[in-house]
This record gives structure tokens, sequence and C-alpha cells, in this order.
RNA sequence: GGUCCGGUAGUUCAGUUGGUUAGAAUGCCAGCCUGUCACGCUGGAGGUCGUCGGUUCGAGCCCGAUCCGGAUCGCCA
């Protein structure tokens, strides 16, 4: 064992103004070049990299000391700065370079299993197997250190509004929302099952109750669903709560939130107010509840020029009550062969899209299977709709509203993709208010709430509630950012009455809605203020903000699409004494 | 739960029509080398081709099953 060199600087931050200081470095050994009587070693911290050099006028002890070392060495050493003979331009600290006449290994290292550079290719399996090896990585140090800029930044911002951190608890009773529960079994209370919180909604709005006036907390949330890039079953929301308010107080201190932000962490002034879309618009747009608006191909709606139409493939969708939508892409006839197009057909069967119509305009002519089936002058009505020029490319989407938007907002996407659209300093920001309180969900033939059942209606649209729910509009909104949804709340309901309105017409009997939230409602009886909240996916932003394109990057300790742990391998099996004292038999077959 | 893609050296991958001893790059080890920074040169070690079964004179390659990983839809207020 050697004592440990008490460190003057950081790796990555030493410069020319630090020549001819004596300095002391810790860290570990990114790489050795040996060149023969000389030997330069990369060491590495969190802060980044700095050339270190052993050459003849040290001790030959020393030399053959630095002649053992391997990468991931970890070591101490003392020496000199100098200016660099020859600089690395590539490197922050290429100027200079550290002469040692110390060295202490600390430790030394296998060859790692994955390479600790940036810009390596490994695949993320191993990656999240040997994820303390990953994170020592420059690029995920900073993330995680971005990551926490941006909680300090977000505290700072809520105790300036008068907000109050406090935690809630984590073994909880199962959360009126529809995503599954993770259940923890209780040895106390043999038989018996908390379930982790999908979100701290319930206590936030007791605290309401309680008079805490304002709510915030950087809180865990669980969900045992299936994983995605942007999804882990454990994740993070910035959730918060404000009494006495209406739809415009929380988008504007919201407003403020994102203001700072942007500034702080990414010096980019924000322009407020924030662009608001209502639902109806978002989806007529961009067939998306969070568009994104970074480009265009907007959808244009093509339902009255082809309702007398021939062709069945419209006249059937509009019967149906559907519609027919398309987008047009702005001189990107050529880009698409009909193979492209044969893909993207494909692709949007995943929505339930029976095809896809296109229409290339040629110079001289228009160039569609379905040129057939419509005279020229009503292909010029379809194409000028769009505002068609020579080159464009027009794809036109038929069925069911739901499809038709799913269909065309995916394409939007997908093809400003395939574009290089998708700029990744353009940071667009925007509302989506008035989303509806309902869907229909046709399989059980029942309504259920968008966001969840405390959600209130937007006050004129109350008398709607009994005869046409559907058209209820609800008093939440939605932050997005470049088409990722970062957030999202509502108004809730503090008025009894209109509570059980509620659950009457989601079809909750009393029963259920006793054993679900009794004790929220309970809590109602006793004076309650109106209020209203937030949450932000933490993750999610961080995400965006750090220019990543999956949540697992800056995230310290992810989770693989099966939702295991791959350090540690959880989930696991339980001894035969846990289950036994739990009061559990697992009942599965192999 | 559905669909699709993948699994070959520590790592990233190639492997033709089924045919001798399964290759490359990188990494690793050893030797040489005083200005490298993807150091260079020479040599070397390194493989249960995910697993099981089948077809065949012969399987990394074909067939079946299975396990694992990823993408995506459902699902996720």
């Amino acid at each position: 064992m050697s004592n440990v060199m008490k460190r003057t600087h950081m790796c990555g931050t030493l410069s020319k103004v630090n020549i001819d200081e004596k300095v002391v470095l810790n860290g570990w050994i990114q790489k050795k070049r040996n060149l023969g009587g000389l030997i330069f070693c990369d060491l590495r911290d969190k802060t980044g990299i700095v050339q270190i050099v052993f050459n003849d006028t040290i001790p030959k002890e020393l030399f053959q000391k630095a002649d053992k070392l391997r990468s991931e060495y970890v070591v101490g050493v003392k020496g000199i700065v100098k200016e660099r003979q020859s600089k690395n331009t590539e490197l922050a600290t290429g100027e200079v370079e550290v002469f040692v006449d110390e060295l202490v290994i600390y430790s030394e290292a296998e060859t790692p299993p994955i390479y600790i550079k940036d810009d390596d290719d490994v695949s993320e399996n191993l990656r999240l197997k040997y994820r303390y090896l990953d994170l020592r990585k420059i690029k995920m140090q900073k993330n995680l250190s971005f990551r926490h800029k941006i909680t300090k930044v977000t505290r700072e911002f809520f105790d300036s509004e008068g907000f109050t951190e406090i935690e809630t608890p984590i073994l909880c009773k199962p959360t009126p929302e529809g995503a599954r529960d993770y259940l923890v079994p209780s040895r106390v209370n043999k038989g018996k099952f908390y379930a982790l919180p999908q979100s701290p909604q319930l206590f936030k709005q007791l605290l309401m109750v309680s008079g805490t006036d304002r709510y915030y907390q950087i809180a865990k949330c669980f969900r045992d669903e299936d994983l995605r890039a942007d999804r882990q079953p454990e994740f993070t929301q910035i959730d918060l709560e404000m009494s006495f308010v209406n739809v415009d107080d929380v988008i504007e201190v919201q407003e403020k939130f994102m203001k700072k932000l942007f500034a702080e962490v990414m010096n980019i002034e924000i322009q407020l107010p924030l662009p608001r879309y209502t639902y109806k618009e978002a989806m007529e747009r961009f067939g998306s509840d969070k568009p994104d608006t970074r480009f265009g191909f907007e959808l244009v709606s093509l339902n009255d020029i082809v309702k007398n139409s021939d062709f069945k493939v419209f006249t059937d969708a509009l019967s149906a009550g559907g519609d027919v939508r398309g987008i047009k892409i702005d001189v990107a006839a050529d880009k698409f062969s009909r193979k492209d197009i044969d893909k993207l057909q494909e692709a949007i069967k995943h929505y339930g899209a029976k095809g896809l119509i296109w229409i290339k305009i040629n110079e001289s002519e228009i160039n569609s299977p379905i040129s057939k089936f419509f005279s020229e002058e009503k292909m010029k009505e379809i194409t000028d709709a769009f505002d068609g020029k020579p080159g464009d490319l027009i794809l036109i989407v038929a069925g069911k509203a739901k499809i038709v938007f799913d269909s065309l907002g995916f394409l939007r996407r997908d093809i400003a993709g395939k574009l290089g659209l998708l700029d990744d300093n353009k940071y667009n920001l925007l509302w989506v208010v008035d989303f509806p309180l309902f869907e229909f969900d046709e399989e059980t033939n029942e309504y259920s709430p968008v966001h969840h059942p405390f959600t209130s209606p937007r006050l004129e649209d109350v008398p709607l509630l009994d005869s046409e729910p559907g058209k209820v509009r609800a008093n939440a909104y939605d932050i997005v950012l470049n088409g990722v949804e970062l957030g999202g709340g509502s108004i809730r309901i503090h008025d009894s009455n209109l509570q059980k309105k509620m659950f009457e017409v989601l079809g909750l009997s009393d029963e259920i809605v006793q054993n679900k939230f009794g004790f929220l409602l309970e809590a109602f009886r006793y004076g309650t203020p109106p209020h209203g909240g937030i949450a932000y996916g933490l993750d999610r932003l961080v995400m965006l903000l750090a220019g990543e394109h999956s949540i697992r990057e800056v995230m310290a300790f992810p989770k693989n699409q099966a939702a295991v742990d791959m350090v540690s391998d959880a989930p696991s099996a339980a001894t035969e004494e846990q289950l036994e004292e739990l009061g559990i038999k697992i009942s599965i077959e192999d």
C-alpha cells in the first residue's frame, strides 16, 4: 500500500498558465507510448487528459517503473509542467505536458473488456455490464456532471419561487395511473404489498390540502412496463404542485424555469412566451401531440377535395368517418426510389396504415399510382393543396384519424431525420394545451382518462360530461422539446361533486373509488385549495440538452431492455427463507 | 404479447456453392526504438463459431428448437 499523493490539479485543467509549476496529479493511465529512451503516457481523470513524460533525466529505477505502466493503472505523479515542443491541438491540455520525477502506482489493472474511449463502438450490453468502466469515459463523466448542474439549477429556481422540496414515500399504495406497479411484499404485513410510486401524484395533492402551497421534488418513479430508448423502469421526475393557480399561472412559472435553465446550462436565451398549440392544432398540423417544429412537412387535409372521387381507398376512409391527409417533402422526389417508398409504407403498417400513396411532381408531368383515378384537373387540385412544385414528393395516407395522424407524424420525423433536417443545435420548446379529457377505448367500450382521473375539465365543457364526454377538453398541458414530451401536468379537480361526476363517466364504482383513493377524497372534504402542477422527465430533459439520443447515456446505472441491471444482475430469485417469511409461493413453471 | 435484426478471438467485424489447419483490424504479451500522441518496426499468444438436436461422407454456413441481445408496435396519465 502506498500513501496517496496530495493532488494539486486535475488533469484536464492544466494549460500554459501552469508552466514551470510543480504539480501532483492522480488518475488513470489511458495509454502508454514507449519510444525506447522516452515514455509518454496519457493520464486521465474526470476532467480530461494530460500527457506526462518520462525521459533520461530521471533515475533509472523510475524509468523502469514507468515502463511497467499499463492501461487503466491508477497512479499518482509529481512533476513540472512544461510547454510542449510539438503541440497536440486535439487535446484541451495539448500545449503542455508534465515531466515526472515521482511516480506512485496505486493499483494495477487487468486489460479492460471495453475501451475507455469516448468514441468506442462496443456493444451497449457490455457497456452496461461494465458500467463502472464505461463511466470512466470523460464524456460519461461530463454527462453526469451536466445532469448534476441541471438538478442544481432546478433546486435554486424552485427555491427562489417559494417552493419547498419534500420527500414523499417510496412504499405506497398502488397509484391510480395506468402503468403496471412494482409490488413490494411486506414481512410485517404478511400477504400484503406496497407499490413503488409511478409518481408522487396523490401525495403532492395531499400536500396542497396540507397548506404547503408550493411543493417540488426530484423524485424517483417506477413503472413495470416495457423499455425504450427513452423509457426506463425507474426514472426521475422534477415533480411540482402549486395552490391557488390556473393553467396560465403554472405555465408562467415553468417558462421562467425553462428560461433560467437554458440560460445557465446551455447559454441560450429563449424567447417567452413559448408557442402554444391546442391538441387539435398539433394533431392536424403535425400528426402528433408532441410536435417537432424544427422543420416543415406539415399535414394537409384532402378530405374536401377527394370526397366525391371514384377512388375507393379515399372514399371508403371518408365514409367510415376517417381522413385523407398527406405531407409534401420539398424537392425530394428524386431522393426517394420506389424501394425507399416501399420501406416507408412497410414502416407505417406498424401504425395500422393499409398503404402509402405517393405523388411525384416532375417538370412536365405528375407521376403517381393514383393518377388514373383522377382527372388531370383534380390531380392539379390535389398537388395545389400542398403548394406542390416540380421536384416535390407528396405522401398520402387514408384511414381512421388516429392511423392517419400516427403514420404521417412518423413519416414527417423519419424523413426529416433521413434528410438531415433534425438540427441538434435548435431547441424548439412549446406547449400543447386543451387535451381531450377522455379517450375512448374501443376494446373495452369505455372512456379512460388521457391524463389521470383528477384532471380538471375546462369549466365551459363541463355540461358535455354527460352528453359527449369525448369532446370535453382538459385543463391539461404538455411541454414539448423537439418532438419529445418533456413534461405534462394539469389543474386538478378540487370540487368533490365534479370529482364524483368524473368517476361516474369513467364507470368506476364507489367501491373501487373508495378502495383506490378514498383517502384522497376524504382529505378533499376538509378544505381543498384549487391546485395544479406538472412533472418533467428529468432523464429526457438531460438527454436532450446533452445532445444524447438515449436516456441511458445520462443515467449512471440504467437497466437493459429486459429491465435487468447488468452490473448486479438484478432482479434475481429470492431464497426459500425469504419467501417463507413473506408468505409467498412462486408458481411459475420452468 | 406481436414483428424484424443480430450472436464467430478480449473488442469490432469478414467468412463465397456445405469441403484441408476459421481470417482481418484493434487490443494483449515479448523484443527493438529519444518527441510520440491511433507512435513505428519484428515476432507471439489468443476460438466450445450462443446452446441443444437434426440433415450430410463432411456444418460457422442448411433445418428445427432454445437461450441471450437490440430495434419497433402493443403497452407506457
